[in-house]
DNA sequence: CTGAAAGCGCTTACAG
DNA sequence: CTGAAAGCGCTTACAG
């Protein structure tokens, strides 16, 4: 391994070449220099000393002396899911802002190995983007024990057995219930009467809280129409199989809600391949606004997650509790619905030039 | 800040309540009982201590002791882009096996910022998930001096001015000339005769090696077409204008490969607005095998780009440089050509039931 | 306003 | 086989 001895110098070779003692040039680097009451010609001189040395302070000496480290574990449940790495995103952006410091840790390593790298470094608080069924509720108990405070942002790992948690940690998600009436307002306007809604994994929060939603505000317009399957398929098979099953049992729907962006794509690929008109014979609406959303064809409405603002409101969220603020909060954000061709006429194919050279 | 003196546990107490030195503890706990030449049954009585206490070594103070880290710098140069996140991802796995950490810093906090960031934690490695323009060769110049050996894995920013630094570094990126080859072999396979190549953005490396790689390659069987644009287009409106552009100049084509898939959706959406048929008039071929290839209509070929075996190979040649093997080596990973419907014919649309109760 | 000393929790020689 | 001591580079009282 490098020896990097002679590369990096400390607070004693910048206090000896400034000419000053180890505490004052500690001081000043520190930025004390008013309540230290250090004399601005002093103070100078050691920022210079330290500037043309290329001094930079040793951050382990520093946590390990001062018994605090202001790192922040972050815990990603999927990393290739767009939303969760657009989460991560806002929370490495938002850590240093606060003078806080992020490690990453990820689902495939494990709890065991995510544990000991939080605790071997000490962390002072943890982020999760995404649990999953490895984040039991004693998991959550220990954290509590060792004073780790801890946040959740985004969707969760719910199977009924884990619930009890919840009251005792901080979340901060998108607002399902508001998602659901947006796109049940925005079908509606389209004169759609027979809306269905298909599921997602059965231990998601957000599809359980959209299910739910669903449930709820349907009512107040027409029958229930869910289509739900009992398969672990996932993606866009899964949007594929529900709009196969509803058709084959000849139920009537003009629109479809899908749990989320590839079950809606897997839906259009369905109805496509059975030359179903979206949107005039079924509109389509999906979930988390996906890059796909914008790249399908149609191009699918969705509801965008508000990836960046979770990842913030989680990162002020846990501040509070470093700074003992101990009241647990469960923050719902605002989607947006971004309406694209899959609900809405004559927004594209309109465009036939440059077709005569063929 | 919580202060967590209670919680944790330290070597002293585990020792001082087995009844061993320190030193005995630390040796037994540091897993050198053998070399120590520890009785088994003092080793065996510290460990069930340690257990029962909970004992985890504090990372920093072992760190500052030592003078060495074992900490690996990661440098993401776009967390949104999924290439960049699939390689990042697969660094993030493959630390841990070679007792490495990670420590994540993204492009948005700016150079000065990863740099602290880097030098207070100590950082024995770094590896670059790309390169932006902050990147300059005094970058590579400085971690030179400092003795913290570097790798780039994947696509890099290269502009002219830029070049020297590349002997100097290892690299690990996709063999674009290799995906070009597999491209063009493809397409002639299904007798396209004038296959054009749309650009990206000058200043990647990618970008300029696809564009070599086609003009050396395409020599050996047609006329170069290459649609170039001056503009900062990005993301799908790059193809759009790039093929508009080739048809406005009633330029004659049966297919094209496009920088990227997301270049080659542009053009995919110009040539269904159009009604020009894909693959049979023009065939369409991207780079990189993103999640919207599969998702687009037609769905597009694309030339699967290897991000977990890139992320890998830079860790295994970073451990390399970590034991002064110093050797710098540029690698390249070979591509896979996953085929789909905007090259090939007859594989969808073909479904044509449960249309019938409409 | 400035300085000398203790100590965070480990690892690394060195002694026996 | 086991132990006592020094020291990594800082910060934190405390003294003047």
């Amino acid at each position: 391994m490098t020896n990097r001895k002679k590369t990096n110098i400390t607070l004693a070779e910048v206090s000896k070449a400034a000419k000053v003692s180890l505490n004052t040039a500690a001081k000043v680097l520190a930025g004390q220099s008013k309540t230290a009451r250090i004399s601005e010609k002093t103070a100078k001189k050691v920022q210079k000393i330290a500037q043309t040395l290329g001094y930079v302070p040793n951050q382990m000496a520093r946590n390990l002396r001062a018994q605090k480290t202001r790192i922040i574990g972050i815990f990603v449940a999927d990393m290739i899911d767009p939303i969760y790495a657009a989460i991560t995103h806002a929370i490495l952006e938002e850590l240093p802002k606060h003078n806080l410091f992020p490690l990453l840790t990820v689902a495939e390593a494990g709890y065991e190995m995510c544990r000991q790298t939080w605790l071997r470094n000490r962390i002072d608080g943890l982020i999760f983007c995404g649990t999953n069924a490895e984040m039991t509720p004693q998991v959550f108990a220990e954290l509590k024990k060792r004073n780790i405070p801890a946040v959740i942002a985004g969707n969760y790992y719910l199977p009924s057995n884990h619930s009890a948690f919840l009251p005792q940690v901080s979340l901060v998600h998108i607002d399902n219930h508001a998602g659901m009436q947006l796109a049940i307002n925005h079908l509606v306007e389209q004169k759609k009467q027979k809306i269905a809604f298909i599921t997602g994994p059965k231990f998601h929060s957000d599809a359980q809280d959209r299910l739910q939603a669903y449930e709820y505000i349907i009512k107040n317009y027409q029958k229930t129409i869910i289509a739900d399957l009992n398969t672990d398929e996932r993606f866009w098979q899964r949007g594929y199989l529900a709009l196969k099953k509803i058709f084959e049992q000849n139920i009537k729907i003009d629109a479809v809600i899908a749990y989320d962006d590839l079950v809606a794509i897997g839906a259009i690929k369905f109805l496509n391949e059975n030359s179903v008109n979206i949107p005039n014979d079924v509109a389509v609406v999906g979930f988390d606004n996906l890059p796909q959303a914008e790249y399908s064809t149609p191009s699918l409405t969705s509801l965008y997650q508000p990836a960046q603002a979770i990842g913030q409101r989680s990162v002020e969220l846990l501040v509070k509790h470093l700074e003992h603020e101990n009241k647990i909060e469960h923050v719902h954000m605002m989607p947006v619905l971004v309406p694209r061709e899959s609900t809405q006429f004559g927004n594209a194919r309109n465009n036939q030039n440059y077709i005569s050279h063929l």
